[in-house]
DNA sequence: CTGAAAGCGCTTACAG
DNA sequence: CTGAAAGCGCTTACAG
């Protein structure tokens, strides 16, 4: 260990440069040390440490697609709770495909000292079995020992499913994702629910990538039959989908919202500045990502991941639940 | 060694596993570690390897703003270059703000086998003089002993300044971005050159962080003054920037492009649906990843990083430059 | 309060 | 072709 020869020590450095000097080292060595390490401009070699240490300072995030916008607010999050002392690690996959088990174990390799797994499937996380201090997020539905940090997903759903009946739409359809985690199911489901109740009809229209090109090529062929069967609305499972049935829309000449309503979920930066503006859920990304963090951090402190500061959501055993809303804009609501 | 247990070796293991058995191992004894590893479900640990090895398989993406989904497209690619065999670490940092050397230099205690620098400033490629195998992106304008893949980025300002004197403007703002890379000053200055060259006046109007709030923000404040100038067309750094302008220009009764014409530059999938859809310099941000993520792999095999089969970029020095083009749409140009 | 020693899990010359 | 040994850069009991 270079430092060693500056100062007058051996493992005296480590303690000094692990904070753990409480009664051990006198005020004298550390600053010998201290000022070595200055002076050097010496680093502790990560995979040193990590290895004596048995695990390293990197936590692993895993989701289905970075190249969501929603999904780098969730980053944003997560960054500025853990950003100090680990670094994030993202696994991720192409567009809207669900990571393998067998992806995640090869970062596994790396002895992470955490997991973040956002929006999982059963599957996923039953042949993962990591045994490391895992948070999942946007996980309702999935029953784990891992705490998580979720959506009241299914309240926005309703709350869509009733608005629409508010408008007087009386059948819509349903465009699904087709990445198969539960995070979309949920949102079907509980949409379909409360139409139901509400007499809404709710007509699957399949279900694509999460992506605005296939999204509207999907519309593209779907639509003179929905509008046939006398369709007005399409709700997407994600705004990136309803976004490329938007254009689509404005190809073909169809109306949005007078002969067409387009709604979707997320609430991404452009649903603001969509033509037009995109009636959404939305979803507190950013506030998910900071209680997943705040929750891991506590984990790989020994705790429940449990103290979290409950940041408005509600909780039930090991999950703790963040409130979503509706925003209506001109997708779905007439006049100026 | 676990897997040194149910065969019979010790080292050899390690030979199989690294796929060195070339005329030194027996393949009876590569069948028994393969079968032990298959049975034990053996992982080869990632630190201890890479302890040994002096470097680990973790390759950093250092980026400004991964929440920007330009970048997502960039690290697409470079995901589809190098994720066989290398982790991907990303250093973020908060929306548009430049990493500091600070900030790398301690992921760089991980050892990475190389790294990967988007639109870096010339002082921070000073300031953090890293060792390691580095290719840089988007670094137009850099001097720097890194191979480096870029945009003909000055190109696409110019067709940029050339389209709007066409279309009649005589006098335009530019909203530029804070980040305060190369990049941004290389768009900025490319289409101010050609605007004058043209007679078509330019000023500018200030900086935002790349976000469309600020930007709206910005807009708004300045709308009135510019307005009275005899300003129109506003010229963002950023299509997202653009996002912002358009959805203020909205709300303050601005027509677009009849009144206003506003464009941007990155051709972000959004600017196909926004309203009115963005006039946009197109960069190919997937082939920029793919492209750096080849020469990267290059360069960590010993080579120059110039192999790298030129997929349609021109080639200077260490510098490979990919093509960049105008998409004209609605925001400049009025009718169907 | 401090230093010598063992050990984290691997890889790589080096004898055999 | 194979195994014993040293060593990668650190940390952590353990004597002193």
């Amino acid at each position: 260990m270079v430092a060693a020869r500056a100062g007058v020590s051996a493992a005296t450095v480590s303690l000094v440069t692990n904070g753990k000097t409480a009664g051990r080292v006198s005020t004298e060595n550390i600053a010998k040390v201290e000022q070595a390490v200055a002076e050097l401009g010496y680093v502790v070699d990560g995979l040193g440490s990590s290895l004596a240490k048995g695990r390293s300072n990197i936590v692993i995030l895993v989701a289905p697609d970075v190249s969501n916008p929603f999904f780098a607010n969730v980053i944003a999050g997560v960054r500025q709770e853990i950003g100090k002392d680990f670094a994030l690690l993202l696994s991720v996959t192409d567009a809207g495909r669900t990571p393998e088990p067998a992806d995640v174990r090869r970062l596994l390799a790396l002895r992470p000292a955490g997991l973040l797994i956002d929006a999982p499937s059963a599957r996923f996380l039953a042949e993962l079995r990591a045994t490391e201090p895992t948070v999942l997020l946007d996980a309702a539905g999935i029953a784990s020992d891992s705490p998580s940090v979720n959506f009241d997903i299914a309240g926005g759903a309703r709350l869509l499913a009733a608005h629409l009946a508010e408008q007087g739409h009386r059948n819509v359809a349903y465009l699904d994702s087709t990445t198969g985690t539960e995070t979309f199911r949920v949102r079907r489901e509980a949409f379909a629910a409360e139409a139901g109740r509400l007499s809404l009809g709710v007509e699957e229209m399949g279900a694509t990538t999460i992506d605005v090109g296939t999204a509207a090529t999907e519309f593209a062929g779907a639509w003179p039959e929905l509008s046939a069967r006398g369709i007005t609305a399409v709700v997407c499972a994600t705004d990136t989908q309803a976004y490329g049935v938007l254009q689509e829309a404005r190809v073909a000449g169809v109306e949005i919202p007078g002969s067409l309503a387009v709604t979707g979920f997320d609430d991404l930066p452009y649903s603001e500045t969509s033509n037009p503006g995109l009636t959404t859920v939305h979803l507190p990304a950013r506030e998910m990502g900071r209680l997943a963090g705040r929750r891991l951090l506590d984990l790989m402190d020994g705790g429940a991941g449990l103290s979290a500061g409950n940041g408005g959501g509600g909780e039930s055993g090991g999950a703790l639940m963040l409130e979503s809303s509706l925003v209506v804009r001109g997708s779905t609501l007439a006049g100026p």
